[in-house]
Order: C-alpha cells, then sequence, then structure tokens
RNA sequence: GCGGAUGUGGCGGAACCGGUAGACGCGCCGGCCUUAGGAGCCGGUGGGCGCUUGCCCGUGGGGGUUCGAGUCCCUCCAUCCGCACCA
C-alpha cells in the first residue's frame, strides 16, 4: 500500500473535475430550493492573494458548500475592485498602462483561487474595470443624476498632495490620507457628490433590520451622527441679517454670551475685512485637518467687531471667527455657552469672555463648565425648571416667536465621488457653454477610459490631457462641448458590484430587476472590518436609492454581515517590511489547500484575530494525512458492501452521530469553524483508537467503514479535496452530491450517564447512573457513594439540590 | 475624554441555559516500531502537597448574589479597537 498523503495530485484530480463540469454555477431559474447569497467582499487585485484572503475564502466556502448540502441553491461568484491608486501608481513609475498590470494581478489571483478549490461561479465573474461592466456604473450615476442625488458643488474638500487628488471625508483618517498617509489639505474645489445626506436618517433606521456585529453598527451609527436640538436665528442688526445656528442645548440659551463663525463661512469678510481677520481667515484655510483639529490645542479666533441679539435676553453679544468652529457642521456658526460647553468655555478664558451659569449642578458643586443636568437660573421665567423640561418650553417659545425650531444636524456628509486621477470609471457628462453641465444619453455610454501618455497626476487628471477625447460634441445642442475629466472614486465601482452578480452577462441593463430580488439581498456577507464604514455605507445608500427609483425590491443589500479579524505574525500585523508576510501560495504547495485552509478556520474563532503558526499548520497537516490513510485503510481492509452500518451500535458509530450533530451545529447555528473541526478530529481519533477490535466483525468492519465516510463528508467543508477523495474512495460517490448527513438522536441517547456528586458545591465523586434515574434514585445513589457518606458522617443535611441527569449536592453544616 | 471588545495551562483555544474548568491542536515528557528518523502508532501533561486511593489551590485583582460562578451583578486593573473641537 503506498502510504502517503498526496495532496497535490488529489487536488489537481478534483480542480480539474469541478472545472469541467462547472460543478458549482448556478442558475438563475429559481427551483424547488431556497436560495442562499452568500458573498465575500471584493478583492482588490495587487500581486498575489494573501493571508487574508486565504481566510475569508475559506470562510465563506464552507458555508456555500454547507448550505448547498442542506439543500440550498446557492450564489457564491467572484470578481475583482479593479480601478485603484496602486495600479496608477504602478503605471506612473513604469509607464506601463495600469490595465497591464491590473490584469496581470487578476491572472495570478484568479489562479490562486482556482489553486485553493474555492467553490465559486465562475460565470459569473467580472472585473469593475472592464467597459462592460463601468458602461453600467456610468448608468446608475446618471440615474442618481436624474433624481438630484448627484451634484456639482464648490466646497472645502479634503485634498491629499500626495496623490494629488480630492478624498472623500471616509478616507480621511486622523487628518491624513486613508491610503499614504500623507497629511490631507483642505481645498476649496468643485467637486461631484452623492447626496447621501438625504438617506441619513433611513440609514439609521434600518441599521435596526440587519443582523451585523454589534461594533460595526455602533460604528455606521456614529458616523451617521444624529443629534438632536434645534436651530436658532441671532439677528445682526449691524448688517440686517439673520444668522441660524444649531444647537443641542436650547436650554442653555440665557448662558449664550458670545457668537462664534468657522473661517470658512461666506460672510466672515463681508463682517469684517480688517487684515487680521483676512490673515486668519487664510492660515484657518490653508491649515491641514490635523493641525486643525487637535481638541487639546489652544484656541484661537479673532474679534470681528460686531455683535448680535442673543434672542431670549436681548443682549447684544460679540461676534468672532474661530477654527474650532467647522463650517461643515451645522451652520458653520454657533452660540457660546461657556458655563456649559467645554470649548467655549476655553475660548471664553482666553478672551476674558463673560461665563454665565444658567444651569445649577445637583450637588452644589459650582465648578464650571458643567455640562450635566440640573435646574435651571438665571433663565427668566424658566428658572426652576429642570433643564431637560426646559429644553421643550424653550424650543416651544423659539417657535412662538418665529426666532427657531427644534431639529435634528447629522455629522455624516455628502460623498464627495470625484476623483482627479486616471485609473477609474469615466463620469458620463460633459460640459458645454451653452448648456452647462450635461449628462450623455444612455445609448452613448460607455464612456471609454482613453489612453494617454503620462499617468503622472498634476492637480487635475490625466486625462485632461487626451485632448482629442475632451473635445467632444454637446448631446443636447450639438455644439462644442469638454468631457468631464475626473473619474469616479472605486468605492463607486464596488456599490453595486454584489447587483451585477445575479445577472452578470447581462447587456442590455445592469441586472433584470426580477432575477436581482430573487437572489438579493445577500444572505451572507463576510469580509474585514476595515470596511465597516466606507464601503458598507456606500452600498446601503445605493441600494436605498435604486429602491427609490424602483430598481430594485428591497431596501437592505447585506442581511446578515461577518467580520473576520486578522492574521498576525509573531502577534504582529503582516508587512512587507517587518518581513513575517506569510505567503498562502507556498504553504499551499507545500502542504496542500486543504492543510492551509483548515489551518486558517482551526486556529481559532474566525471573527478574532489570530496567530500564524508554522507547527499549527504541521499539526493539521498531520490530521488530514491520518484521515486520508484512515480512508485507504478501510477501503482496503473492509468491503463496499459493508458501507451501511449494522448490527448494536458500537461507541465509534455513536461518535459519529455526535460528530455530525456538532458540525451541523457549529456551521449552521454559529461561526464556530473551529471546534466543527475539532469534533471531525476526535471522531478520527476514536476511529484509530477503536479499529483493529472493529475489523474483527462484519458488523465492526460497517461501522467503522461509516465513521470514516462521515468524518469525509464532514470535512468536505474544509478541506474539500480531501473529503471528495476519501468519500470517494469508500463510497464511490461524489460527497458535493450528497445531502448533508443527519445525527440519529436516538444513537446519541446513553444508557447511563455519569453522575456528579456534590458536597457544599464541591466535586466529591462520580458515579454511573442509569438515563432515566428519578429524583429519588439519583439521590439515593449519591447517598449510597463511601467518599459522600464520609462527608456527611456527623453532620447536619441541610438541603439537598438535585439536577435530573446531572448531580447531587448535599449542602451541610 | 466618550463608546465598544477582550482577559482561562508553556501557547492557540473549548466549556452554547449558572451545574465535571482546560475539549481539540501546538509544545513538552515517556513508550513502541525502525539500520536510522525531524515519518508513523500508543500513553501522559493546570499548579502545589502526598506522590498509591487522596487533599488543597486555580479562569486579570477585589467584593457580592447563589446549594453551586469562567459564566450573573458591582468595582478596580490591563490590553486592543473605534470616535474624538460634531456645538
Amino acid at each position: 500500500m503506498e502510504a502517503r498523503y498526496d495532496p497535490k495530485s488529489i487536488e489537481e484530480k478534483w480542480q480539474r473535475v469541478w472545472a469541467e463540469e462547472r460543478t458549482w454555477e448556478v442558475s438563475n431559474e429559481p427551483d424547488e430550493r431556497p436560495k442562499s447569497y452568500v458573498l465575500e467582499m471584493l478583492p482588490y487585485p495587487s500581486g498575489e492573494p494573501h493571508i487574508g484572503h486565504l481566510k475569508v475564502y475559506s470562510v465563506g466556502d464552507a458555508l456555500a458548500h454547507f448550505r448547498r448540502r442542506r439543500g440550498m441553491r446557492v450564489l457564491h461568484p467572484m470578481g475583482y475592485d479593479a480601478f485603484g491608486l496602486p495600479a496608477e501608481n504602478h503605471a506612473i513609475k513604469t509607464g506601463q498602462h495600469p490595465r497591464i498590470s491590473t490584469e496581470r494581478s487578476i491572472r495570478q489571483f484568479r489562479e490562486q483561487f482556482r489553486s485553493w478549490g474555492i467553490s465559486i461561479d465562475w460565470s459569473r465573474e467580472l472585473g469593475t474595470h472592464e467597459p462592460e461592466y463601468y458602461r453600467w456604473t456610468q448608468w446608475l450615476f446618471l440615474k442618481l443624476y436624474e433624481r438630484g442625488l448627484a451634484y456639482r458643488n464648490e466646497a472645502a474638500v479634503n485634498w491629499c498632495p500626495n496623490d494629488q487628488t480630492v478624498l472623500a471625508n471616509e478616507q480621511v483618517v486622523d487628518g491624513r490620507c486613508e491610503r499614504c498617509g500623507s497629511a490631507v489639505e483642505v481645498r476649496q474645489l468643485e467637486q461631484w457628490f452623492f447626496k447621501i445626506t438625504e438617506y441619513a436618517q433611513r440609514l439609521l433606521d434600518d441599521l435596526e433590520t440587519v443582523q451585523w456585529p454589534a461594533h460595526v453598527v455602533t460604528m455606521q451609527r456614529n458616523w451617521i451622527g444624529r443629534s438632536e436640538g434645534a436651530r436658532v436665528s441671532f439677528r445682526c442688526e449691524s448688517i440686517g441679517k439673520d444668522y441660524e445656528v444649531f444647537t443641542t442645548r436650547p436650554d442653555t440659551l440665557f448662558g449664550a454670551t458670545f457668537f462664534v463663525m468657522a473661517p470658512e463661512h461666506p460672510d466672515v469678510l463681508r463682517l469684517n475685512d480688517s487684515a487680521e481677520v483676512r490673515e486668519y481667515v487664510n492660515r484657518a484655510l490653508t491649515e491641514s485637518h490635523e493641525e486643525r483639529g487637535a481638541a487639546e490645542k489652544e484656541k484661537t479666533g479673532v474679534p470681528l467687531g460686531r455683535t448680535v441679539t442673543n434672542p431670549v435676553t436681548g443682549e447684544e453679544i460679540p461676534m468672532f471667527v474661530s477654527d474650532y468652529v467647522l463650517m461643515e457642521y451645522g451652520t458653520g456658526a454657533i452660540m457660546a455657552v461657556p458655563a456649559h460647553d467645554e470649548r467655549d468655555f476655553q475660548f471664553a478664558q482666553r478672551f476674558g469672555l463673560p461665563v454665565r451659569r444658567v444651569i445649577g449642578s445637583p450637588n452644589g458643586d459650582d465648578a464650571l463648565p458643567y455640562t450635566g443636568d440640573g435646574v435651571m437660573v438665571g433663565s427668566g421665567r424658566f428658572d426652576g425648571m429642570h433643564n431637560r423640561e426646559a429644553f421643550g418650553e424653550i424650543v416651544a417659545w423659539l417657535e412662538a416667536e418665529g426666532r427657531g425650531r427644534a431639529a435634528v444636524n447629522y455629522k455624516l456628509r455628502d460623498w464627495l465621488l470625484s476623483r482627479q486621477r486616471y485609473w477609474g470609471c469615466p463620469i458620463p457628462v460633459v460640459y458645454c457653454d451653452a448648456d452647462g453641465i450635461v449628462p450623455l444619453p444612455e445609448d452613448e455610454l460607455p464612456v471609454l477610459l482613453p489612453d494617454v501618455e503620462d499617468y503622472a497626476p498634476k492637480g487635475r487628471s490625466p486625462l485632461a490631457a487626451a485632448e482629442d477625447w475632451v473635445r467632444t460634441t454637446c448631446p443636447k445642442c450639438g455644439g462644442e462641448a469638454r468631457r468631464e475629466t475626473d473619474t469616479m472614486d472605486t468605492f463607486v465601482d464596488s456599490a453595486w458590484y454584489f447587483l451585477r452578480y445575479c445577472d452578470a452577462r447581462n447587456d442590455r441593463a445592469p441586472w433584470d430587476r426580477a432575477v436581482v430580488d430573487r437572489w438579493m439581498p445577500v444572505d451572507q456577507y463576510i469580509g474585514g472590518v476595515e470596511h465597516a464604514i466606507l464601503h458598507l455605507m456606500y452600498a446601503r445608500f445605493l441600494t436605498k436609492a435604486l429602491a427609490d427609483l424602483g430598481l430594485v425590491g428591497f431596501q437592505e443589500p447585506f442581511t446578515n454581515l461577518f467580520t473576520q479579524g486578522m492574521i498576525t505574525r509573531d502577534g504582529a500585523k503582516m508587512s512587507k517590511s517587518k518581513g513575517n508576510v506569510v505567503s498562502p501560495r507556498e504553504y499551499v504547495e507545500r502542504y496542500g489547500a486543504d492543510t492551509a485552509r483548515t489551518y486558517i478556520l482551526f486556529i481559532g474563532p474566525p471573527e478574532q484575530d489570530a496567530d500564524w503558526s508554522d507547527q499549527g499548520v504541521e499539526g493539521i497537516h498531520r490530521f488530514l494525512a491520518r484521515l486520508w490513510r484512515l480512508g485507504v485503510e478501510v477501503a482496503e481492509r473492509t468491503d463496499a458492501s459493508e458501507a451501511d452500518p449494522r448490527g448494536e451500535p458500537t461507541a465509534l458509530l455513536r461518535k459519529a452521530h455526535w460528530a455530525i450533530e456538532k458540525v451541523t451545529q457549529d456551521l449552521g447555528e454559529r461561526f464556530a469553524l473551529h471546534t466543527a473541526i475539532s469534533a471531525v478530529i476526535e471522531l478520527v481519533n476514536d476511529a484509530y483508537r477503536d479499529k483493529e477490535e472493529l475489523y474483527g466483525s462484519a458488523e465492526g468492519r460497517s461501522q467503522l467503514r461509516f465513521a470514516a465516510a462521515t468524518a469525509a463528508s464532514l470535512i468536505f467543508p474544509f478541506a474539500p479535496h480531501l473529503g471528495s477523495e476519501v468519500y470517494e474512495l469508500l463510497t464511490g460517490r461524489r460527497v458535493w452530491e450528497e445531502p448533508w448527513p443527519e445525527h440519529d438522536p436516538a444513537l446519541l441517547e446513553e444508557d447511563t450517564f455519569e453522575l456528579i456528586v456534590q458536597v457544599n458545591g464541591k466535586l466529591r465523586d462520580r458515579l454511573r447512573a442509569p438515563a432515566g434515574a428519578s429524583r429519588e434514585e439519583q439521590e439515593r445513589l449519591a447517598r449510597e457513594s463511601e467518599k459522600v457518606a464520609q462527608r456527611l458522617d456527623g453532620r447536619e443535611l441541610v438541603k439537598t439540590v438535585v439536577v435530573p441527569g446531572k448531580l447531587v449536592n448535599f449542602v451541610v453544616r
């Protein structure tokens, strides 16, 4: 017998079968089976897949296999998020077209995914850079534009000086470019936006309809940042204009002793255009987010030499400009209540402004600023009221006077989607002197990305250099027009790919609604937490917009979300500079894909970070080899006719049924893939322990053969090649065509159980007791235990606790 | 500062409803097989004391609820993550 587990030949054999027979393709025609859409987040193809990819697809594939064999029609597609900066930066360095390097990476990804044996429906494969795909990205842009959800506007935007492009707020982390780490500058530019703010409330509300990890929901909630408060008007008599502010504390209005505007506020220079103010404003505008953002920074500002009227006190309060007020939030101006707000307090200290207490603290503590609740003071007829009550009363008063109203404000800002870069989806509009912004008609799509000589960004899109391409005619008047040269944020491409998969080869529309409505929403979405806000928020927004357009029939794209943890090495994040990168290919070549996949799932709970260990890989490889040898040996030493277990159930047969139940629960009811694998290991260990004895009888052989085939069947979702191989060896059948096994509950029932006997809650003895023992019987058995009798002797029995089928606890004094 | 998560052997982790703490794997120790093995097979492995049967301690620290707590409550500590001048 050639007793060597050879993953290479086994894996190649089954991969060939799956490719030739297109085993994992699924039709869009519904059948009696319930559907399940299992999706991992779209990979960005750069070089080769890394260990994180191996993990996410190992998790998703285990689930896809399990659900198929449980009788579901499973959609499990693959594609590539192919536009983007790394490929373009590579092009700048080498002069090679980003399409070349991107498509090279895609080939490598595809080849690796195949070598991992992931069960993908390759007939739906897509790349977001293909005209067949981005044609529809452009089409969606036009739909949003028609609906007023895409607009062009000048605004203070984040500018990355290194990547030479604007960024969305979500792509700025700690004042730095999320991609390259450069300090982000603020620039006043005209850009394209999607009106995601219009969906703020719905994005918030519908978080309650999805089953997502709590921390992701919390992050989205915080990002949307809903605050309830009021808008209040402050009149500036000297120029005869009302300025509105948003406040969450209308109850402190009597304590508003000054008024502050953001440097970007359009009226600042109108109120005061002195050199000092100009200089302050200019400095604030050019300061990076990081410099400006620090909360610890000392407050700065300049008085504007004007006043506004506090609407409740009638008092004239001074106006300032200061960079601690943000133009993007609320109205870009605030009422300052130094007694009850930290920041206003700091500013007041710095500028010697009055601090007026209007809420008392319940413990009589008179330290200011005080931000808690209490009883109103110094607030006219509201004095004596609790501030929570005064909140509503003051808003009602403002409304009656026409000086304000209740209002809700969100931190969420519109999605800035234009980028001054080359390797992205062209925005399908033109600029015409006569007609202004003109969207292209649908039949002119796709607007193909032209080839250019130079990819280097120069503060404007490299596309602007393609003069022949830029010059075009206006679809409205036929006159001269210029094309939009910005491209779209790649997050637009990935905000709808899951819809395209449903109907990937449709060339008349992005999808057929009936088809999409049958597959969507995604039943299980799997990916990393790093997308908790960006991608997931954008995809949710787009889905809602499409629902409003009547293009899809659901509100949320991802019913269940699973966020997998990172794989570290020596406790640290893998990086080239640390030299601790684990290459999946290396391990797949050395041990086989089954070992790599099973190990990465066995290492720990998939949602947690886990540290890669070469010794751990060896351990799992040993287990798979053990299972393979068991299969070979059992196939040789038992008869195929003995496949069905017969005779008195042995411990091993019971163990097989126990493993079936365990794996089914771990895979079906939770994401406990690591404990599912443990259960199969236990089954194989028991088979080794018992096999020599079982070979001795026909009945024993039949049960052994069943146990080995069951182990193969249960390991299949994790190690599909080995599972297929061993299962075929023992049954002659294809494991993926077999229904998922079901355990026989009768076989899990034992005649006796281990009765735990405690005295004062401490374990004192373990006894065998008959399965159906009554409480009295259990207690009697426990009392008969010598060890227990010794401890009960001469002491007063206070109480006896009996848990049927489990334990007896004697409480003595 | 605010919000969230986590803390169990030498290591990764298990224990699902409050009921045998440490499944499974790694590592380590011992044995078998072998010309030899870093191959395979079998056994042991939380700590301490007796070292045979047994006893005591033990799930980050302290306190509480309970017949009984890794699990529930309070409190403190540590680590990680997210947000952070959002009015």
